[in-house]
RNA sequence: CGGGGCGUGGCGCAGUCUGGUAGCGCACCAGUCUGGGGGACUGGUGGUCGUCGGUUCAAAUCCGGCCGCCCCGACCA
C-alpha cells in the first residue's frame, strides 16, 4: 500500500516527467513482467523496484536534499572529508559514523557497482549475510574471546550474547558446511556487501578510518591450496581492474594475515602522506611490502672472540643515542630492550639492536600474543627485575625474552645492567642470558637495502583499500565444512577473503581526484555524468525551455546520462562554483549568451576546457553516453 | 588507553584571562534591484553558550564531575 503511495505521489509535484516516465516505462517492460494476473500492489512495487534502480536518473538542485557549505568544518582535515562534507555527500553522526546524503550514496552505488561487476567477471556470486550475530558462531571459531573491544558486543532481550559482525568468516564457514556436499560444487566464490562494525581505537580521517562502514567481503571456496591458489590470484586481478576502473592508483603489497589467520595476504594500498601503513618499495625492482612484514637482509656482523664480561658505569644514559655518545661507539654496538605487555598478561622483553627499532607487528607474531601487545608501565619492568633505561634481560625473571636474529649473531654489545647508570660491556646473546624467541623483529628503514635486488628501499605511507587473505581451513575446520572428494573422503574446504571498504575508496577517489575548486570525480563513480546550469532564465524565457528539454530527455527511458539540473534563483557565481564544488564530469551551461553563441557551453571539470555545442550535440550525449569530439568550428565563439 | 586541542544559531568564529544577562561574517526568510564567477540594499527568523552540580546579588565567563568531537601515538577495509 505504502508503495502505491509512492507511485501516485510520483504524478503530481515536480518530479512529474521523470515518475511518469518510469511508470510508463515499467508498465511496457519486460515480457511477462507486465501487470497480467498480478495484484495492483505488486505492480506498484515493481515500480518503486525500477524506479529505485534507476535513481531519478535527472534531479534538480532545488529539490536535493543537500547543502553546500561556504566554509569548511574545522573538525575535517583531509581534503576528501572537507570536501565531501562541503559538497553536501555526507554527514557525520558520531567519531567514526556517518550518514550518506543522496549525492554520497550515489556515488557508493556506484563504486558498489563497479567492484560488483568485476566479482562477476570471476565468477563471484552475490549474497547476504546478516550483521548480528549470536555469540556462539564467533566462540566456535575462538576469535570471541581471541579479538579485543573491537568487537561489538550485547544481549538480546533473553539474555543471549550477540556479535555486531566485523566480518563474516565464520557464516561463511557454516553456509559451506551447511550447502556443499561434493568436490563437484567447488571451487566457488560468494561475496556480499554488508555493513561492519569495528570499535576502532580511534576514527580518523572522515570517511577514511571509520567504525560502521560497508565493505564488501569475497569468500572463495577450493578443494585444496592449488585451487586456492588460483582463486587467490584471480582476486588479485579483479581487484587491479576493479582500483584501476575507480580511478585509484594502487600498489599490491605483501602484508601480515592479523587478525584473519592464514598463509598469505596482499594488500591494495594508495599511496597517501595520512595513510596509516607504512610501505617499504623499491624503485629499482618492483618489490612491495608492508613495513609490518618487510624483512630486510642486514649486513653481517664482523665475527668477534666473545670478551668477558664487565661492568661501565654510564651516569645519564638512559637513551641509546646518550648511551653510544658516552662511550664512544656506533649504536649498532648496543642492544636496546624494549618491554611490552601481552594480552594475556606475558611481560616481553625485546630485545634487538640499538640502530634499529621494534616491529610490534613482528613481536605479536613471535610470541603468538593474543589480544596484542602494549607498552609495559615502569612497575611492570621493575617487578620483573629490570631498570628502565639500563634494562636487558640479564638477570631478569618472569619475562618472556625475544631476541632479534642479528642480535643471536652480534657478538660483544653494550646492554643494560639493571640498574641505575651502569651497563655491561661485552653482552652476548645465549652465554649472559637466554632467548625465550629468536626471530627477525625490526623496521625496514629508509635507505636499507631491498630484500629482492639489494637497492636502497624507501618508505611511503598508504592506506589500504582492499585486501586478499588466504586463510586455509582454519574457518572450515571449526564450523565443520567439508566435502566428499572423489577418493570418497571428507576434505576440509580451503578458503580465502577477500575486502574492499567501499566509503574508504569513495573517500581515497576523492583524495586522488580534486583541485582547490572540489571534486573531479572520474566518470565511472561520479553521481551524475553532467551538472547542468541555467542562468538568465529570466531574461530569456528559451534558457528554461531548454533546460527543461535536456532535463526531460535524461529522464527518458533509454538515456545513457544522468543530470543534476541547478535550476535554483541563485547567481551564476554560485551555481559555476557550487558546480566545481560538487565535482560532475561535464557541466553544461544554457544562458542567453551561450543561445546566441549557438547553442549550450560544454566545461570539462577535470581540464576546463570550454566549447559551445550545438544543443542536439548535447541531446545526443544524453542519449548515446558519448560526448563527441569537441568541432572547432563550432567552438570558436565561445 | 596515553598526550594535545576544542565545545557559543546551519557553517566559520569573537566574547572566557579581568563575572553584569550574547555578538560578528556567511547561510536562511520576505521584498526591491541585479544577472557569466560565492552581487547590492532594506527588513526579518534563529542560540536554555555541550551537560549536571557548586561559588556568587549576578556565570558563556570562576570551581568540580560527566558527555561529545578533532589531532598525535598502539589496531584494520
Amino acid at each position: 500500500m505504502e508503495a502505491v503511495d509512492v507511485v501516485e505521489h510520483d504524478r503530481q509535484g515536480d518530479y512529474g516527467d521523470e515518475g511518469g516516465g518510469h511508470a510508463v516505462q515499467c508498465d511496457r517492460g519486460p515480457p511477462g513482467w507486465g501487470s497480467g494476473g498480478r495484484s495492483r500492489a505488486m505492480v506498484a512495487s515493481r515500480r518503486l523496484a525500477v524506479r529505485r534502480r534507476l535513481s531519478l536518473p535527472a534531479m534538480r538542485l532545488s529539490q536535493l536534499f543537500f547543502t553546500t557549505l561556504r566554509d569548511d568544518p574545522s573538525e575535517a582535515e583531509m581534503p576528501s572529508h572537507r570536501l565531501l562534507l562541503r559538497a553536501g555527500y555526507v554527514r557525520q553522526l558520531g567519531s567514526g559514523i556517518y550518514s550518506l546524503l543522496p549525492l554520497g550514496k550515489r556515488v557508493n552505488d556506484r563504486v558498489e557497482q563497479v567492484i560488483r561487476e568485476e566479482q562477476d567477471r570471476i565468477g563471484g556470486q552475490e549474497m547476504e549475510m546478516p550483521v548480528v550475530h549470536p555469540a556462539d558462531v564467533w566462540r566456535a571459531s575462538g576469535r570471541y574471546d581471541a579479538i579485543g573491544p573491537e568487537l561489538g558486543r550485547f544481549k538480546d532481550r533473553n539474555g543471549r550474547d550477540m556479535v555486531l559482525a566485523m566480518t563474516h568468516e565464520e557464516v561463511v564457514a557454516l553456509l559451506l558446511a551447511d550447502v556443499v556436499r561434493s568436490h563437484r560444487q567447488l571451487p566457488m566464490q560468494v561475496y556480499h556487501f554488508q555493513t561492519k562494525w569495528r570499535d576502532e581505537p580511534r576514527a580518523r580521517g572522515g570517511l577514511i578510518r571509520v567504525r560502521e562502514f560497508v565493505m564488501k567481503d569475497a569468500y572463495s571456496c577450493d578443494r585444496d591450496d592449488a585451487g586456492l591458489d588460483a582463486s587467490y590470484w584471480a582476486q588479485h586481478g579483479a581487484y587491479v581492474r576493479t582500483f584501476q576502473r575507480l580511478g585509484l592508483d594502487t600498489i599490491a603489497v605483501a602484508s601480515d594475515v592479523g587478525m584473519m589467520g592464514g598463509s598469505q595476504a596482499h594488500e591494495f594500498m594508495v599511496l597517501n602522506a595520512a595513510g596509516e601503513d607504512v610501505l617499504v618499495l623499491c624503485e629499482a625492482c618492483d618489490y612491495a611490502a608492508n613495513r609490518q612484514v618487510a624483512v630486510i637482509p642486514r649486513e653481517e656482523p664482523a665475527a668477534e672472540e666473545a670478551l668477558p664480561l664487565e661492568e661501565v658505569a654510564t651516569p645519564g644514559t638512559t637513551t641509546i643515542a646518550s648511551l653510544a655518545a658516552f662511550l664512544e661507539i656506533g649504536p649498532e654496538r648496543t642492544a636496546k630492550a624494549a618491554f611490552f605487555v601481552t594480552g594475556d598478561g606475558r611481560l616481553v622483553t625485546a630485545i634487538v639492536r640499538g640502530d634499529l627499532e621494534v616491529n610490534e607487528t613482528k613481536l605479536v607474531n613471535a610470541v603468538s600474543a593474543v589480544g596484542g601487545i602494549r607498552p609495559a608501565t615502569v612497575e611492570e619492568i621493575k617487578a620483573a627485575g629490570m631498570e628502565p633505561g639500563y634494562g636487558s634481560p640479564i638477570g631478569a625473571h618472569e619475562t618472556v625474552v625475544v631476541i632479534d636474529d642479528l642480535i643471536a649473531r652480534s657478538p660483544n654489545l653494550v646492554a643494560g645492567a639493571n640498574r641505575e647508570g651502569v651497563h655491561y660491556r661485552n653482552v652476548n646473546a645465549g652465554r649472559d642470558y637466554t632467548a625465550d624467541v629468536t626471530a627477525d623483529l625490526t623496521n625496514a628503514q629508509e635507505g636499507d637495502p631491498c630484500p629482492t635486488c639489494g637497492a636502497p628501499v624507501i618508505l611511503r605511507n598508504g592506506i589500504e583499500v582492499g585486501n586478499i587473505f588466504k586463510l586455509g581451513t582454519k574457518y572450515s575446520d571449526a564450523a565443520g565444512a567439508t566435502y566428499l572428494g572423489e577418493d570418497g573422503q571428507a576434505h576440509p574446504i580451503v578458503m580465502g577473503s577477500y575486502g574492499i571498504g567501499v566509503g574508504r575508496n569513495t573517500a581515497c577517489i576523492v583524495e586522488a581526484h580534486h583541485d582547490a575548486k572540489g571534486i573531479i570525480w572520474p566518470v565511472e563513480v561520479a553521481p551524475y555524468a553532467a551538472h547542468l546550469v541555467s542562468i538568465g532564465a529570466a531574461r530569456e524565457p528559451r534558457v528554461t525551455e531548454v533546460a527543461e528539454r535536456l532535463h526531460s530527455l535524461a529522464a527518458e527511458a533509454g538515456s545513457r546520462r544522468e543530470i543534476l539540473w541547478d535550476d535554483r534563483d541563485e547567481s551564476p557565481g554560485v551555481k559555476f562554483t557550487d558546480a566545481e564544488l560538487l565535482g560532475m564530469p561535464w557541466i553544461l551551461t544554457v544562458s542567453p549568451r551561450s543561445l546566441a553563441a549557438g547553442g549550450i557551453e560544454v566545461t570539462e571539470r577535470a581540464t576546463g576546457d570550454r566549447s559551445t555545442r550545438p544543443i542536439t550535440e548535447v541531446e545526443d550525449f544524453l542519449v548515446s553516453g558519448v560526448m563527441p569530439e569537441r568541432d572547432e568550428a563550432a567552438t570558436a565563439s565561445a
